[in-house]
RNA sequence: CGCGGGGUGGAGCAGCCUGGUAGCUCGCAAGGCUCAUAACCUUGAGGUCGGCGGUUCAAAUCCGUCCCCCGCAA
């Protein structure tokens, strides 16, 4: 009865759902995870979340740069199980037959809809209601192969792409241990997407962060919130990057990009948006009464879509 | 050795290039005005200008070095 699983992930949102699966009976025989990249300032060597985490919890784990290269070492753990959450590499074909019931996967995102990289980011940005999560066994094409269960999950008010992740990844942590056993109970049931109707949220472009102030203020909010934390929605102003982190609807409506009050309030296309958090390019970020004391943008001024 | 910005009373900033009295907005304290107030007026407290060293008659300001924070890029 001692079925042997590992796990594949990078990201922080796969932190809780591997803190689970490992508080729980399964047992862990090994997690992959990407090997250290250079990143941050001063590009020094950084692991990855996941794999911090293993070191922590005292589960085994490899980092090869090309995860066909442990194709021999996987076989000889004899898998019966293989959770794959945000791993970030393609798993080939000879990969994927070396689990007894397959690589399964945590998508965030109501599938056929938003295949792809950034599902959570792209569903605020098309300011969708609701979205949730697809356990679906993985086959080599993306994010297409037959899913077990969905989990809706409730978009709120207002809400920004951490805020979505974190709950999202909460949720995925809880539902997969029964999935988990479903599976290996061969008692799941897997149903073919209705691929006619997939989106694809393709990955985000820093790019896009750049305001377009014509832009309906819905739109614009939407894309603050979506870009949130990372790589944020953005406007420049003296040639510094004001990246606003939180914001909230208004009503009126003046010259777009116009600086409607003393308190930041923006005119965009269609109503206004109220910057309450800002961060200036080089500073930490601040609350809007903080930001404001010695700013220089005041009433009146116009932001252009530069 | 990836590129770059910054550290100035409690908060957010200006001053630095072109050395020579510590400035602005806010907060705080006291007083005044007011039916009253987060509004307005007056006064006040609070700063080793990130640390150390150097140049100079004189350093927030110029030079060197160290510490800390952040943005970009990957």
């Amino acid at each position: 009865m001692d079925k042997k699983i590992a796990f594949l992930g990078t990201p922080n949102f796969a932190v809780p759902i591997l803190k689970s699966i490992h508080q729980s009976n399964y047992k862990i025989s090994c997690v992959f995870s990407q090997p250290p990249r250079k990143s941050n300032r001063g590009h020094k060597l950084n692991k990855s979340p996941i794999h911090l985490l293993s070191e922590e919890l005292g589960i085994q784990i490899k980092t090869p740069e090309n995860i066909e290269k442990e194709i021999d070492y996987i076989k000889s753990l004899n898998l019966d199980l293989v959770i794959v959450v945000a791993y970030g590499q393609i798993l080939s074909k000879d990969i994927l037959s070396l689990s007894k019931n397959g690589f399964i996967n945590i998508h965030a995102s109501l599938l056929p809809k938003w295949r792809g990289a950034a599902p959570i980011q792209r569903s605020l940005i098309n300011m969708d209601k609701i979205t949730g999560l697809s356990i679906m066994k993985i086959n080599p094409k993306l994010d297409e192969g037959p899913v077990c269960n969905k989990y809706p999950l409730d978009i709120l008010e207002n809400e920004n792409a951490k805020s979505l992740a974190d709950r999202l990844s909460n949720l995925a942590a809880e539902k997969i241990l029964p999935n988990i056993e479903n599976i290996l109970q061969q008692t799941a049931n897997f149903e073919e997407q209705d691929s006619s109707t997939a989106t694809y949220a393709k990955k985000i472009q820093k790019i896009e962060g750049k305001i377009n102030w014509n832009d309906g203020a819905d739109e614009i909010l939407a894309k603050i919130n979506g870009l949130y934390p990372q790589p944020g929605a953005w406007f420049s102003f003296e040639n510094d990057r004001h990246k606003i982190l939180r914001a909230t609807l208004s009503k009126t409506t003046t010259r777009p990009g116009e600086i409607i009050d003393d308190e930041l309030t923006i005119s965009c296309g269609n109503k206004s948006i109220k910057v309450t958090e800002i961060q200036r390019e080089g500073k930490k970020p601040q609350k809007i009464r903080d930001f404001l004391l010695g700013s220089k943008l005041k009433k009146g001024i116009i932001l252009k879509n530069e």
